[in-house]
DNA sequence: TATTGTTATACTCTATAACTATA
DNA sequence: TATAGTTATAGAGTATAACAATA
């Protein structure tokens, strides 16, 4: 086995211990992944449309229509009226919502501190650095026919 | 923002990357995520029961039954009798299956080579360290009840 | 006419619970 | 009595297609 596919396996087994971590965490607090891509749009942009998150999300509206409702059935955010536009709605945090998903993010500030604790600061940024490249790097392999 | 919460950022980012292609390149083949983690276990192990892949993947029977189904109807694997516990059926490769999924294999280690194509050999060894020791890491942390 | 969001329908992955056949 | 696998039922995420209300 090459270093390279080595490598790769190694990435992927981390990330599926990431992957089991944060979903685990995500329910604890009562979101499930997709469900938290939503709010992430939230917590980023405000107050937003259903066509809007379609597109940020890449799914279809009929799916984000049942996000949507998963959220609202749960407590985290309402369906408010858009001023100027009656066909469509604004998705907006409840309060409560707001404060459950800000104590998610103290939480993975925490956790992520944790994980790394141990990593000298060199190592660290040798390994982001890295990470950048192969982000760069996928991002190009992944369109390759985009211009 | 901290240099673990920036790196950890740049994790979650590449991770999806990689997931949205490898989903791609898996959906191209035929298979899901979920049944080529059973394809997965047949590689590993030859024929296996369906109790072994529910017990390898942590989930449920019924999950393992509806896996299997998917597999069949898509040519992948057969139900063939065990030998000596009638109750048990092992889950086995069809020969077209089998090829299907070496060709899968090649495809992940040449994309392996191209997406750490241009990383210095001791550059990738640190960074197969660090995911070693990040690996290490998380599961102690997922796990600190365990004794 | 085009856009926003919904209802209708279907497929995949997941779970629990009840059941059959076998051990 | 325990185990291997299935049927029954349910919920979440995803998709297409048809539709209503509005732009």
């Amino acid at each position: 086995m090459s270093a390279q596919e080595a490598a790769l396996g190694r990435l992927w087994d981390l990330t599926l211990l990431l992957a089991d971590d944060s979903e685990r965490g995500l329910a604890e607090h009562g979101l499930t992944r997709s469900r938290a891509q939503v709010v992430w749009q939230l917590r980023q942009h405000g107050p937003v449309t259903q066509q809007a998150l379609s597109t940020a999300l890449g799914v279809t509206a009929r799916n984000i229509t049942g996000l949507v409702d998963g959220l609202v059935a749960t407590g985290f955010v309402t369906r408010e009226p858009h001023p100027t536009d009656r066909r469509a709605t604004l998705v907006t945090f409840t309060p409560q919502g707001e404060a459950r998903v800000a104590a998610m993010e103290a939480s993975q500030k925490a956790f992520a501190e944790t994980l790394f604790a141990e990593i000298p600061d060199a190592e660290l940024a040798a390994f982001t650095s890295t990470l950048d490249h192969l982000r760069t790097r996928l991002r190009a392999l992944a369109a390759p026919n985009q211009g």
